[in-house]
DNA sequence: ACCTGAACACCGTTCAAGT
DNA sequence: ACCTGAACACCGTTCAAGT
């Protein structure tokens, strides 16, 4: 009348899924995560996935908070109103570089934060550094989203990502301001550097011109 | 010997099938259009389609390439050294209204635009533009960039979308900063409407800035 | 040239059955 | 509780066949 000793250790757990599922779509693509293959790469059968997780989308989305929640929030710890601007520059910085390393997966980290535990973390954190920092909070609240607007839609839209790397696609003369440079490789990715270099900055130096007209009267 | 007259009218043409497409998306999302279903709005069989399309993804691009085409531009016409800053702000309003106009379209629109002919043609005129009004060329091809990213990333990560609507599967004991008011629908939309205007404000607001350094020697 | 039906190699998900 | 095989209702794409 003891309890029977388990049958054995389940093969399965939902860290090793999101564990594997995330290998396989940094290895391979988003497009090769299907459930059958991820329950291969797993050494079961697809359908055992379902006793872990609803959908499949649901396994993507756990991957997706896995990195977000990787993203360092520690420039907000001890921010007060003369660093708000440097923590949000390395906070923008460590999220880029969060982003780069998982390029596959930009798609679904760029979707809408408000389902996923640690994008709602990231957005309390902001907040809470901005208000002690003196921004009003519907301000705070603004900071939050709009650089994470900026440093996502910079990484999902990058000029680099999916260009077509056939130099002939495209005729210079239906694009008269752009140069034959533009159509190299190495040039998209110095834009999309620079793109990021010059909005970040413009943000930051914006927000501080917003800055002096709330905390100087 | 004369040409015999053809058999009939194609049945099938690239600008009707980018327009059922366009209305399918738009009706019924991204996950509606299969090429199976797309085909039957049509009238025909599912294969036809790769008569005019080597892929699906192609349609997809060419659906978007249609949106793309119908942002006003025209307010790159005339830019001098005094408007650029109103050019670059009345082209942020429509381009998110017209990603507003099809939302289910917009993780098409974001990706890329590289690969697409309206998207470079769009970089194509805010560069020209630009450089008109006395910005040096590397910042103006940044200019364009940047403020892309900030548009498709305030469309696509938006707070209201994909939010899921069960106020109970947000514990506020987790987001100390966050109050129940974020959790409301309606809260959502006004921190993305607000958001995006305190952002496009610092990014020109910073833009002006660096431009004084470029243009007041 | 353009459309068709049949077929191939897949999908996500459900479910009864096993342990 | 957790995993399985079989099945359902789909996919995108190819291709020989028709006109």
């Amino acid at each position: 009348m003891c309890a029977m000793a388990r049958p054995r250790k389940p093969l399965l757990s939902r860290e090793r899924i999101v564990e594997t599922a995330g290998a396989l779509v940094d290895a391979e693509g988003l497009e090769a995560v299907s459930t059958r293959r991820l329950a291969a790469e797993l050494g079961v059968s697809g359908p055992s996935l379902y006793n872990h997780f609803r959908t499949k989308d649901e396994i993507l989305e756990a991957v997706a908070d896995a990195v977000s929640a990787r993203v360092d929030l520690s420039m907000f710890g001890e921010t007060d109103g003369r660093d708000w601007r440097t923590a949000l520059h390395d906070w923008a910085l460590s999220y880029r570089a969060a982003l780069a390393d998982h390029p596959h997966l930009v798609p679904v980290l760029a979707v809408g934060p408000g389902r996923r535990p640690a994008g709602l973390r990231v957005a309390d954190a902001v907040f809470g550094a901005m208000v002690r920092a003196g921004w009003p909070p519907a301000q705070a609240t603004h900071i939050g989203a709009l650089m994470r607007y900026f440093i996502t839609g910079s990484a999902l839209g990058s000029f680099a990502r999916g260009f077509v790397d056939d130099a002939t696609a495209y005729d210079p003369a239906d694009y008269p301001h752009l140069g034959q440079a533009h159509l190299l490789a190495e040039r998209r990715q110095q834009v999309d550097e620079g793109a990021f270099e010059t909005g970040l900055r413009a943000l930051l130096d914006g927000l501080s011109l917003q800055y002096e007209r709330y905390a100087s009267p």
